[in-house]
DNA sequence: AGGAGAATTGGTAGGCAGTATCATTTGGCT
DNA sequence: AGCCAAATGATACTGCCTACCAATTCTCCT
């Protein structure tokens, strides 16, 4: 079933399990794209008529704060959101079809680890998210084009 | 003087040079801290009193897309800017005092290369920010406290 | 199973960051 | 000096998000 990923996780975050909150996890974890709380809220009214907006958006918070989601920004000062599986925080996100592949958490702890040895900076945590163009997207180009620079 | 590196970094963007904008790019460099638009209207219209809303956030845009400065969030959904050096994009944030630190660039090329052979992802740009507590506030605490876990 | 209490919900009103618009001004180039 | 695209500032406006509160519902305890 589609949403046990999203329920089970949600339960072991201590969160009440809520309809709504099942619902809208559930959307988004079945998504895999980055999206709005609005585009959250129009899709999940499409199963649940009833849902307000306003717990559209303090569920994303919960979401958020219990780690399995994350907010990130999109062009135009507008944020979204993307489903994390529990205990990955960073990603590929693909400008193009907006699909969210996972990224290895390993990559980041020993730079976290040399930045509090070198600068005596405690990590609490750390954003890490690539933006470019997916293999499938990337495919769909005729002619290669020239990679542009690597990190911004 | 401290707003020159604001102001040679400007001019070769090939931006227009304002006195505006010079005292907008000014204060955020100056500041050394993420501050938010709102913050940074008030300030700047403490020498400035002539400023409008409208071109703070305005020039904002323009040194992000420039590469003089970076977007990011704060916790309420709160956006807010930091100063990027030319070329630096990275940073340590202090949550306590919100002073920002440059973290070396060559820290991510390394990833990003891997990335783009393993999963065929073209890396557009990447964002790389640790938030904790720096050396000064850490230093602050009368007993060290236990270490958190160190990326979420 | 049943009941109490705390957390959650939905609807609405409101706040506030950010944008659109447009007449006026100004920087930079010739 | 003079031109013109770009920038400014004032204001009106949009829309994301939040505060508020009465009604509901989940969870735990007996």
């Amino acid at each position: 079933m589609v949403e046990t990923t999203a329920e089970t996780a949600l339960q072991q975050t201590g969160v009440r399990l809520t309809p709504q909150r099942l619902a809208i996890a559930g959307v988004l974890a079945q998504t895999g794209k980055e999206t709005s709380a609005q585009e959250l809220y129009e899709r999940v009214r499409k199963k649940h008529p009833y849902i307000g907006r306003a717990t559209v958006f303090r569920s994303l918070d919960r979401l958020v704060s219990a780690g399995l989601a994350q907010r990130l920004e999109r062009p135009g000062h507008v944020s979204a959101y993307i489903w994390c599986e529990p205990g990955h925080h960073h990603h590929l996100i693909c400008t193009t079809c907006r699909t969210v592949e996972d990224l290895d958490e390993g990559a980041v702890a020993p730079l976290a680890e040399t930045i509090a040895r070198q600068r005596g900076f405690r990590v609490d945590h750390a954003t890490l998210d690539f933006y470019g163009e997916c293999r499938t997207c990337a495919s769909r180009h005729p002619r290669s084009r020239a990679v542009r620079r690597a990190t911004r």
